[in-house]
DNA sequence: CGCACATGCAGAATCGTGCCTTCTGGGGTC
DNA sequence: GACCCCAGAAGGCACGATTCTGCATGTGCG
């Protein structure tokens, strides 16, 4: 543009050729043609179809008083035109989008750690199924604080992810007055539209349970430094638990982002003097690490030693023994996160914020049962009583 | 609505209602306030700052020739009122969204299917990291012919995964003239903008040589019985690798989709009289499958039968033993299908359709050494010459 | 001194759709 | 025959931003 702007002779040509469009446009306004932009527009198809702009609108979208006759020649003759609506028009006049976003934690540069990839993979399958199912798509949205990026795009509601304290991006949405659901109790006092949770005390404590009845008898735990919700919540629920039953609490705690931490606490944990003879493990990789720990202690899994950790993971189906995980159920998570943003959304439910709290699944494999009494792999279990359905 | 009709009088509230409702709409609009929407709008902008709203658009999107002291106070006054342009009014207006189409290939109703799921996803993660680095959003949606989600979504143009022969949602996509860029090449001969895939002929060739340094004699393929572009130039090249080096081809297949024929197929390759002394799977479960059946006939792995199956999953760095896998980089491919389709949208590059072979990675572990040098777990090996970079 | 030109900014058209309002006949009733 | 009523369809505003056009005001030079 700029190199040409040089050819023309002091800008009449420009001035001319704008003057150009601008009748060719008013003509086309007038005559209701659209050769300019390739796709045909609702006045196309009203000109087409021999009647009123209202009445396209109308026999499309089922609005108004016509008889059949004239909706399905409307409908038809907008198909013969190959007729789309424009979303971005529809989006401005109707204030709805159809769009929903899904948050991401990002780490460093990339979306969505290693570690928490398992889960989230899952979470995000179920929730951009249930948003399809109900009409709706799923954007995939960084957690970071770009501005431009989160105007940029017009959505009905969010999803966010294990919302951190104070999240700048979540104060910001729910301020904007956009439904925003959480995926984990919202850490601050965030006032999200509904969150859902697992039952973590719930699960901890009939975890413990359950290698007790496989005869452990010191449970120690491997856990995180962090002090988000779900870190919070299992540990505290396991001292508890040792409180309960007047075991002393065996425990290591490590920076949960740090994968090389994990290994070596995992050492550590099995290198004390009051060694445990069962590890609870909070975070993916632990199980590995542990199994790893234990393999170069000489101890026997799970003859030695019981173990569990908390993992999405099908790898521990697979390893040697195969690891009894407890699966915080992502899937169901995320259809309910979906459901929940949708209703407040479309407004259907209560006004009143919804908190829903979700059983977990422990998946019991040979790690945590002293005498395997089959080589099958699974056999779910679910503990206490199950407050929601399915 | 229709039973409430029947309580007004003769309309006449109707029309004393909108009337009130028109008027106060032409004051705000004469007056520039924006009361009655919850956010602040640009005319709320330009009224603050004492300029039109001209002045505000050019201010805010470095457009104008303004001095830096009026951009400053504009910004500052934006700033200030919290004002974010609306997305869709902007897309409307400007006719670019930000927002780039992933289509997944559903099965059945739910979203990708759990075997091609860590390729989805590694492919997913980085196409979405791309993208949001470039100022674009990814939205997912179906490869379903569902119109009315397609529609309801302004998209600057989509990444279609290994589109099938005449795909209907490609094809409309193409003629709305879109800018489409395809992971995998296009089976049929659909128009698509650009496409990146394997070199799986390349790839399929280094393998072999290493099955065949490693001491393999008679090496078996597991394939399947679709028509993809993957399956048929992978088998394809199994065979023409074969007559080069006069081996007799001896292969299974089976319907990829179905997990459980996987592994049938897996136990009549090993029950055959020529039985392999190495097997190539083409799928990400063969690796399992195959290491089961090997248990099943007794046979050890790599001793008695190397093992090679192409996956991204990270289970089998530790399964026993570790299995060598090709991987095809779908994270290298989501980068470079997202920076061809963005470079398309912003009319980057030249207006000839792009058609770029990335190369592959052979992971080697235990399962194709016949004497393993090193418990360490991999050793990449970049075969033949590279023709991208990085 | 006057004309050409650059600068700073305001007005208004425009994107394509949805919906609110109005207009027009035709048929029924007193 | 005049009036009322309503189905059916059309007219036009508004959503909120971008951007093109144009006016007013300074400045340099012949």
């Amino acid at each position: 543009m700029t190199p040409l702007r040089r050819a023309y002779d002091r800008g009449a040509m420009t001035a001319a050729e704008k003057h150009q469009v601008s009748r060719e446009s008013a003509s086309r306004r007038a005559r209701g043609g659209s050769r300019l932009s390739g796709r045909a527009g609702i006045r196309d198809v009203a000109a087409a179809a021999g009647v009123s702009i209202t009445t396209v609108s109308d026999a499309l979208n089922g609005k108004g008083r016509l008889p059949d006759a004239t909706r399905s020649h409307v409908r038809e003759v907008a198909q013969r035109l190959g007729y789309r609506p424009s979303a971005a028009a529809r989006t401005l006049r109707t204030g709805k989008s159809g769009l929903i976003g899904l948050t991401v934690t990002t780490y460093g540069e990339e979306p969505f750690t290693f570690t928490e990839f398992a889960y989230f993979a899952e979470m995000a399958r179920a929730a951009t199924s249930t948003a399809l199912a109900r009409g709706y798509a799923l954007v995939i949205l960084p957690a970071t604080s770009r501005h431009d990026l989160w105007s940029n795009v017009a959505l009905d509601g969010t999803v966010v992810i294990d919302p951190s304290d104070e999240d700048p991006v979540v104060t910001e949405l729910v301020r904007s007055g956009l439904p925003v659901v959480s995926d984990g109790r919202p850490a601050g006092s965030l006032p999200v539209t509904a969150w859902v949770d697992n039952d973590h005390e719930e699960a901890v404590r009939g975890l413990l349970d359950h290698l007790a009845e496989a005869g452990a008898r010191r449970i120690g735990l491997l856990t995180g430094t962090s002090t988000d919700t779900y870190t919070r919540l299992s540990t505290t629920a396991y001292f508890d638990w040792c409180a309960r039953v007047g075991q002393e609490p065996v425990y290591e705690d490590y920076p949960a982002h740090d994968p090389c931490a994990g290994a070596v606490a995992a050492d550590r944990l099995l290198a004390r003097p009051d060694r445990p003879d069962a590890v609870y493990g909070l975070f993916d990789p632990n199980g590995t690490d542990l199994l790893a720990a234990a393999r170069r202690y000489g101890l026997r899994v799970p003859e030695d030693l019981l173990l569990v950790c908390c993992s999405e993971s099908s790898v521990y189906a697979v390893t040697e023994p195969p690891i009894t995980t407890l699966s915080l159920k992502p899937g169901r998570i995320g259809n309910t996160v979906t459901q929940l943003l949708i209703d407040a959304i479309e407004g259907i439910g209560g006004d009143a914020p919804v908190e829903q709290v979700m059983p977990t699944d422990l998946i019991v494999r040979t790690s945590s049962q002293r005498r395997p009494p089959r080589t099958t792999i699974s056999a779910p279990r679910s503990p206490g009583p199950v407050p929601g359905t399915d």
